[in-house]
Formats: C-alpha cells, sequence, structure tokens
RNA sequence: GGGCGCUUAGCUCAGCUGGUUCAGAGCGUCUGCCUUACAAGCAGAGGGUCGGGGGUUCGAAUCCCUCAGCGCCCACCA
C-alpha cells in the first residue's frame, strides 16, 4: 500500500474517477427488463451558467439517480438544454446592439445565424459544468429543445392541437413587451408597487349638453369652473392613455355622479366627445368614482369596451411610442408624453390636482421594461380542456408533490386558468406554422391555414380555394415563434421521441418518468403543462413524483443575484471544496419546498467530512493483518460485542436512510449517514476495535471492518460519488471496469435490539467517565478503577470489556455501597458508579451537585405520582401508557435512592 | 383583496398518527488535549416557559380558536 497522505485531495481524484465512469459507459442506459428509473433534466437556458440552485437541484437528481441504479434499477437521467427563447433572443440583440447592429436591420435569416452562433458559442457550457459536480446524466441523449427532433415534434403538437380546436387565434388584449416588442404570457409578467402619481383630469360637459336640473341634492357633486361650466374629475394615473379614451364610467349606483347619467363628456386637451357609460364595476369610493375608458391600453377597460361597444384606439406603436392615431405627440414614448401632458393639461387648466399614489406596475420578466396592454392577435392554447385533464392525478396522489402543499397551489391556479398565449413576436424559436394567403375569390381578405409544412400548407390552401394556381411564393408563414414553454412542456415526451414515433420502445420503456425535481417558481410554466402534454399525448402522467426544492439563499437570506453579488461561483466552490464537499453541505441543510440559507460553512463541513472518511479509510488500510499464525488466534469478546453492535447499527441505519429516502427527505438522510459514520462508525466502532499500536489486528475483525467501509461506502455513494469511489476502488482489488457506482445498496438484516441499548448505555457510561477524567484532570493514559455501587444488572462481559478498552479501566468492580475515601461519583440510567480518586475532592461542589440532581429528579417523579395518583388518567389512558409511566416512577425512585445514597457518602 | 405556509437553543432546522426518560441535531460558543487515522481532529461542557393568550384532553411543541410577527403564491381598483 502506498503512502497516504493525512489530507484529502479532492481535485486529484474527481476528475479521474468522472473519466473512468465515462469510459466505462456507466451512466448509459437502454432499455431492459429491468425496472427503469427516469429522470429528464430541468433543461437549463442554452446559454447559461452554473448557478446554486442548479447546483442544489442537480445535486438532488443525482442522488435520486445514483441510489436508483445502487437499488438494481435502470436508471437514466437525460440532459439537455433549452432554447430559451426571449431570453436568447434578449441577449443576442444586446449582443448585436454592443457591435453597433439593430435586430431591425437584419433579416430574419440573417439574425437566425447570429442567434445560432451565440448558441453554438456559449451553448453547453452548463452541461460541462455539470460534470464537475459529478452527475451522472447519460450524456449520449443530450438534447436540445429546438434540435430537429424536438422541433418537429413541436410543430406536429401545434398543428394537432389547432386540428382539435384546442389551438386558435384571436384579437386580445395581451401583455406587450415593447422592448423586445412582443407579446408575453400572464406569467411572465411581475408586478412591483412603484412611487408614481395620481392625475385628476378635467372632462367638461360637452357643448348642448345641458345639466340645469342638476342639483346638489341627492349627493351630487357637481365641479364648476370660474366661467360657471360644470365639469367631472377623472383620477388616472395614465394621463397619456387620454387620446384612447372612448368614453367616461361612473358605477349607477354612485349618487356623486348620478348627474352625470346619460350626458356626453370631453377629453381634455383632444376635444373628443365621449359618452358617460355606467358600470357596476367602477368602485365608486376610488378617486372621484369616474373612470376613462381606454378599450385599446388596460384590460379592464378592454372589457367595459366590449360589453358596451365602444370604439378602441390603439394610440401606441409596437415600442410603446404614440402612434398617428393618437393626434397628438406623435412618436414620442409614453413616459415622456406623461410627463409633457401633465404640463400641458396643468397649462390648459384642466388639471384639477396630482397627488402622489402608490400602484402596482407589470414588468417584463426578461427584458424589466413596464408590459403595455395591447390589443392584438395571437395564439392561444384554451386551456380548459388541459386543466380538466390535468386535475386530479395530482389531487389523488397518481402525481406525488413533495411538499404536498404545492398540490393546493395547483388546483387554485388550474380553476382559475386563462387560455395560454403561445406566440411571440421573436424569431428565436420554433416558427408558427401557419401559412396566410390572399384569397383568390376576394382580395380583400386573408386567410391561413395550419401545416406542418409549406408543402402540405400548400396542398390544404389548394384543397380549401380550389384554386390550383397557388403556388409556394404566395403564402407568407407566420414570422412569428412560439413560447419557449410550448416546447418544453413536451420535453419528458419528446426526449423518448413520443411525438413522431408514438409507442416506440424508448417511450414505452422510459416514460412516465419516476421524479421530476425542480423550483416551484415553475409550477405554472412548467410542471402543469407538462402533465397536460403528458395525459394528452401520451394518457399517462409524466413522472410520478415532484420534488420541488427551495430557492438557495445567502446567509442573511437574500435571494442570490448577479447584481448584489452574493452568488458563489459553484466551480469555485468545487476547486475549494470538492464537489463531494459542496454536494454535502448543500445537502446537510436543504429540506424540500424550504429555503436554503447557503454558507460557505456548509461547504467546509461536507470538507472536513470528506477528509474524515479518508482518514477512516487510512486507518484501516494501515492495519496490519499480522503473520498467518495469528489469523488463527481466537477473537476477543469485546471486538466480538463491537462488531455485532455495529452490524446492528448499521442495518437499522440502513432501514432508516431507506425511509427518509422513500419520503424524499434527503437532507435527513444525508445527516444520518454523517453522524453514523462519524459518531458511531470512526469514534466508536473503529476505536473499540483498534489494535494497540504495534500489534496486528485479527482478520475476523479485519474482514467486519472492511465490509462494514464498504457498505457505509454504498450508503453515502449517491450523496459523494467521487471519494467514496477512490475508497473503494483502493480498498480491495479489483477488476477493471468494476465501479462502486454499479454495485448494490447494502439491505436491511437484523437488528438486536437489546444489544443496540446496551451500547447506548455503555456509551452512556463511557461519556460519564470522560467527564470524570476531563473535570478532574485525570490523563486518558492513566487507568482508573471503576465502581459499581449496589449494581442492579450487569452488562454483558463483551460490552463490559469494550467500556474498560475505551475508558482505560484497571477494572470494574461492585461494591454495595460507596466506600469511604474521596471519589467521583455519577449516575447512569439507575445505576451509581463511583472513581477512587487520589485527591481530596471538593465535596461542597460535589454537593452542591448532586443537590440539583435530587431537585431536579424529586420534581420529575412529583409529576408522574400526581399523574398516577389521577384517577382520570388511570381509567382513561392505555395500559402501556400507564406502565410506561409507572416504569419512569420506579426508574425514578431508584434513581433518587443512588443519589441520595451517594450524597450520604460524601459525609 | 384571496390563498398557503412559518414562528422550537446564539444561527439553520428536525420533532411524522397527541403518550418511548421529549424537549433533539448540525453549526457556533466555552474548557481541556499536537493521545501513532484525522487540529479539516479528539474529549468534555453550557445553552430553549417550543411566538403571546385561550380552549379541547387523563395528557399538548404536536389538535382547535385567537392575537402578533414573518415569508411565499395568486389577483391587479383606474
Amino acid at each position: 500500500m502506498k503512502e497516504l497522505a493525512s489530507k484529502y485531495n479532492p481535485a486529484e481524484v474527481e476528475d479521474k474517477w468522472y473519466s473512468y465512469w465515462m469510459e466505462h459507459k456507466l451512466f448509459s442506459s437502454k432499455p431492459d427488463a429491468r425496472e427503469p428509473y427516469t429522470i429528464v433534466i430541468p433543461p437549463p437556458n442554452v446559454t447559461g451558467v452554473l448557478h446554486m440552485g442548479h447546483m442544489l437541484n442537480e445535486t438532488i437528481q443525482d442522488i435520486l439517480v445514483r441510489r436508483a441504479r445502487m437499488q438494481g434499477k435502470n436508471a437514466c437521467w437525460v440532459p439537455g438544454t433549452d432554447h430559451a427563447s426571449i431570453a436568447t433572443e434578449t441577449k443576442v440583440i444586446a449582443k448585436l446592439a454592443a457591435e453597433g447592429i439593430k435586430k431591425t436591420d437584419l433579416t430574419r435569416e440573417e439574425f437566425l445565424e447570429h442567434a445560432w452562433d451565440w448558441t453554438r458559442h456559449h451553448g453547453g457550457i452548463i452541461l460541462q459544468q455539470l460534470r464537475k459536480l459529478g452527475a451522472s446524466c447519460d450524456w449520449d441523449r443530450t438534447a436540445f429543445t429546438m434540435d430537429p427532433l424536438r422541433s418537429e415534434s413541436v410543430t406536429k403538437v401545434f398543428c394537432d392541437l389547432y386540428e382539435k380546436g384546442l389551438i386558435y387565434r384571436g384579437l386580445r388584449m395581451v401583455n406587450w413587451d415593447p422592448v423586445n416588442r412582443t407579446a408575453i404570457s400572464d406569467d411572465e409578467v411581475y408586478f412591483v408597487q412603484e412611487q408614481s402619481k395620481l392625475y385628476y383630469l378635467r372632462y367638461y360637459l360637452a357643448e348642448g349638453e345641458t345639466s340645469d336640473a342638476v342639483s346638489e341634492e341627492g349627493g351630487n357633486v357637481v365641479h364648476v369652473d370660474k366661467d360657471g361650466r360644470k365639469y367631472a374629475v377623472v383620477a388616472t394615473t395614465r394621463p397619456e392613455t387620454i387620446m384612447g379614451d372612448t368614453a367616461m364610467c361612473i358605477n349607477p349606483k354612485d349618487p356623486k355622479n348620478a348627474w352625470l347619467k346619460g350626458k356626453k363628456v370631453v377629453v381634455p386637451l383632444v376635444g373628443r366627445v365621449i359618452p358617460v357609460i355606467e358600470d357596476r364595476y367602477v368602485e365608486v369610493d376610488f378617486g372621484t368614482g369616474c373612470l376613462k375608458v381606454t378599450p385599446a391600453h388596460d384590460k379592464n377597460d378592454y372589457m367595459l369596451g366590449k360589453t358596451h361597444n365602444l370604439p378602441s384606439i390603439d394610440i401606441f406603436n409596437d415600442d410603446a411610442t404614440l402612434s398617428e392615431e393618437a393626434g397628438l405627440y406623435v412618436g414620442m414614448d409614453r413616459f415622456d408624453v406623461r410627463e409633457k401632458i401633465a404640463e400641458d393639461l396643468q397649462a390648459a387648466g384642466l388639471m384639477e390636482k396630482i397627488e402622489d399614489y402608490v400602484n402596482n406596475v407589470g414588468f417584463s420578466e426578461r427584458t424589466k421594461v413596464a408590459i403595455e396592454p395591447k390589443l392584438s392577435l395571437q395564439w392561444f392554447v384554451n386551456m380548459k380542456h388541459f386543466a380538466e385533464i390535468s386535475l386530479s392525478p395530482v389531487m389523488d396522489d397518481i402525481i406525488k408533490f413533495v411538499p404536498e402543499k404545492y398540490k393546493s397551489t395547483y388546483r387554485v391556479w388550474l380553476e382559475n386558468i386563462q387560455d395560454w398565449c403561445i406566440s411571440r413576436q421573436l424569431w428565436w424559436g420554433h416558427r408558427i406554422p401557419a401559412y396566410y394567403y390572399v384569397d383568390p375569390a376576394d382580395s380583400t381578405k386573408e386567410s391561413f391555414v395550419v401545416a406542418e409544412s409549406e408543402e402540405k400548407a400548400l396542398e390544404k390552401v389548394r384543397a380549401v380555394t380550389g384554386c390550383q394556381d397557388i403556388c409556394a411564393s404566395d403564402l407568407t408563414q407566420d414570422s412569428g415563434a412560439l413560447d419557449t414553454w410550448f416546447s418544453s412542456w413536451l420535453w419528458p415526451i419528446t426526449l423518448f421521441d413520443g411525438i413522431n414515433n408514438p409507442g416506440n420502445e424508448e417511450i414505452s420503456y422510459y416514460y412516465p418518468t419516476a421524479t421530476l425535481v425542480t423550483g416551484p417558481d415553475i409550477i405554472f410554466f412548467w410542471v402543469a403543462r407538462m402533465i397536460m402534454a403528458g395525459y394528452e399525448y401520451i394518457g399517462k402522467e409524466p413522472f410520478k413524483n415532484v420534488y420541488f426544492t427551495g430557492i438557495v439563499r445567502d446567509s442573511l437570506g437574500r435571494k442570490m443575484s448577479k447584481s448584489l453579488g452574493n452568488s458563489p461561483d459553484p466551480l469555485e466552490l468545487i476547486a475549494n471544496f470538492g464537489a463531494d464537499g459542496v454536494r454535502l453541505g448543500l445537502m446537510l441543510s436543504a429540506p424540500a419546498g424550504n429555503d436554503i440559507l447557503f454558507d460557505e460553512k456548509l461547504c467546509e463541513t461536507g470538507r472536513n467530512f470528506s477528509n474524515k472518511l479518508w482518514n477512516v479509510f487510512r486507518l484501516i488500510a494501515g492495519w496490519e493483518t499480522g503473520s498467518s499464525e495469528s489469523s488463527d488466534i481466537e477473537i476477543s469478546v469485546s471486538d466480538k460485542a463491537a462488531i455485532e453492535w455495529f452490524e446492528s447499527r448499521l442495518s437499522s441505519a440502513i432501514e432508516e436512510v431507506n425511509d427518509l429516502m422513500e419520503k424524499f427527505r434527503i437532507s435527513e438522510a444525508a445527516n444520518l449517514l454523517y453522524r453514523l459514520i462519524r459518531d458511531d462508525f470512526s469514534s466508536s466502532y473503529l476505536e473499540m476495535v483498534k489494535p494497540a499500536y504495534g500489534t496486528p489486528v485479527g482478520k475476523e475483525v479485519y474482514r467486519h471492518t472492511v465490509d462494514f467501509l464498504d457498505s457505509l461506502l454504498r450508503l453515502l455513494h449517491p450523496f459523494m460519488p467521487f471519494i467514496t469511489e477512490e475508497i473503494w476502488q483502493n480498498l480491495e482489488e479489483r477488476r477493471p471496469g468494476e465501479s462502486l457506482m454499479v454495485q448494490m445498496m447494502p439491505q436491511v438484516t437484523k437488528a438486536d435490539l437489546g444489544l443496540l441499548k446496551e451500547m447506548d448505555f455503555a456509551l452512556e457510561l463511557l461519556t460519564a467517565v470522560r467527564g470524570v477524567r476531563a473535570s478532574k484532570n485525570l490523563p486518558q493514559r492513566d487507568s482508573l478503577r471503576l465502581l459499581v455501587i449496589n449494581r442492579q444488572s450487569g452488562l454483558s462481559s463483551g460490552v463490559e470489556a469494550l467500556v474498560m478498552k475505551l475508558a482505560n479501566l484497571s477494572e470494574i468492580v461492585s461494591e454495595s455501597a460507596k466506600p469511604e475515601g474521596p471519589a467521583a461519583g455519577f449516575i447512569v440510567d439507575t445505576t451509581e458508579f463511583a472513581i477512587p480518586l487520589a485527591a481530596n475532592i471538593d465535596v461542597e461542589a460535589e454537593r452542591a451537585k448532586i443537590e440539583k440532581e435530587i431537585a431536579y429528579h424529586s420534581d420529575f417523579l412529583r409529576k408522574i405520582e400526581a399523574k398516577l395518583a389521577n384517577e382520570r388518567f388511570v381509567s382513561k389512558a392505555p395500559a402501556a401508557v400507564i406502565d410506561a409511566e409507572r416504569r419512569k416512577q420506579s426508574d425514578t425512585v431508584a434513581r433518587l435512592d443512588a443519589l441520595r445514597a451517594s450524597l450520604a457518602s460524601l459525609g
């Protein structure tokens, strides 16, 4: 055995084993007779880089996959990336802008060329980084949401849903991103409370409107200017939209504004005469109770416009500058207009007042620009059908959500679902397979067909129109692209080619997948929609479990972000602490669904533990098994007890780990293994069987110890794959290509509960003796005598021998009473012990200590006795509980007796 | 405005179906140790009225009500 460094060096080890696993194709999966265990990666953005959120996510997936593999399942983890339509397009535009190129100067083809360049250049870095983490993905399966197979599937699905009437094109109020000049879905809008202003504008009664009959009676609030002209006041946060006003609205039950009923008013500055309509939608108490209605630029106004048949005036261009339609401020930006028009209104005497106001403003998630509600022709998926097929599987736990609380989030969303706007006015993405043509019978009419290809579209057009002269150049494909999620929602299906090639071997074998690991932030974007697509296209759930991780925050609880600079670079962490160290650190405090407050300290704990394990190996590897004769030496009772105990301990730990993993309590499982290895195996077991310096270890002890370590390595492997492989490979002779990765998890054997309990007692006794040593300054190398006073029951000889060895006792003697002379006394369970001391002890301190104990236990006893004296308790509580209570009572009495005896012996 | 969740040791959190000697773990703190695997270590110690109040129960950290504080999601009244 070569010389082993006392410090574990992950950098040397990790790359070596990753290459080894790759070389021997250990991540590779093909359908076979075994039970499949499939995980599809939540595809990161193709041009993204690894951040802490990914680290958490991918570590969990790797743990699940590696564990399943070691349980004999055919584990398959499919990696890939997402084209991230809007995110990538935004980045490419920014990059071009830096080079002085505007998107509008390019053709679609030229732009896509740039985008593909960018993708090739920056793409897939993140997948390379995942290897550093140890991710056991089947890299041969690496997919991209915009590769040919996935693209073809997307187009097919679009056409299919259109045929089924589940996709439609319609004029709707959508969220418009004026920077990217595209519609976005409701889910891509976030709201921010903003400090803004509420402008109160004067809407004068139109010429010829008589209001003579109006009196102030009945609660009417009539505004009159100095010239005696009557006007209404409208409060708005967006005065720049008045050019689009086509009505003013009041609540029919509003007494303040009753005088306006049926009247017409004049839009300030614009001069347009608009009617006053009535709708209960208007809040009487907000502002003045008068609402300006701009059907083209507000969702609610749009609804009002529809109900009351109002005209709609679109005053904005696609970039949110004022259009010709506005008539005023043409070409100016909306926010500049807001300031300008406020001044102009003021100057014209049309501004009643301006108040500070806090309101919620919607922003585009991608470009961080205020979204503009805009009426436009877009493509939608009818979600009613999908909501129906996807609710009950989650409610009935056919798809299990961990943690469960997200079930209700999911239900509420589905119950209030809106149609999904899937068209984007972007180029980077799957192009919408709709083809427009001018109707040959009526040149003013534009029609369209939806088809998988231009050829098929042409056929359709010819069939529909009956006109064979139409050729490809007469067709114009929709210039828009599809929402990224319209490809992601098919991910678990398209990874196995289940759309183009339904029922193929792969989809039949790997689908439904086992567990999806993702953040709750994309439960609607992605999780829900995958469930929908899964049932629609395969008729089965896409996954059996969804494990929602929390958000990784910094130690102050702040979200990690680039701008705060509080996000550590994962690769740097790996370089500092080893991938294993980082993985364990993350897992030690990452309960499902709870945010994790990340601190590098965690990784340090992980690294320290790696080192611990490494030294465990060094110790065992360094043991001499001695000459062949020594192998005949009979095993000592203490070694035998140690082995039997750890066997039981290990078995019960395996059982616990199985249970925890079953319940996705991953961090608890990590914690358990951490303690099992550090405390039970290293601190206790190894110290028990460790041979004296220079003496050989017995063959049987060695054999068992190696087996124990082997089992521990298997259990730990999913969490810390590199170091466990390194040690496993060196622990015994291995054949080329052999790997811990594909060994079986250790099985539960029978745990001897009596022995476990006995050892707990022994370890407690050991701690007590060490406590005496620490407080009395008695070095470990000096052996002590231990007296057992009035012994009730004994330890087995093996365990007793272990206590003697670990506590360095010369003997354990039974006495009927505590003998005279200085001694340190203590009680474990109900037994009193004493260690005779050479020097005098501090009697007063000792007395105080014992008295404190007596007080505590007396109080405890009082409570128990009160309980047992309670008639209702004795008659109502189950027998087992009463028995336990009686046992507590007698134990406490015994303990108190011992304490009092101890006190008395102090003299 | 609606919904969900949280509050247990200095910090981060377990504590599951009310009862196991139940008040726990890790980290941090303090004390002593360079003991031939490991100072990235070992041994020992201290530390909590389980957010406040009320109720149910023989029995409550655990169930119910209420108050306070915190967090998240949804909705978007100009």
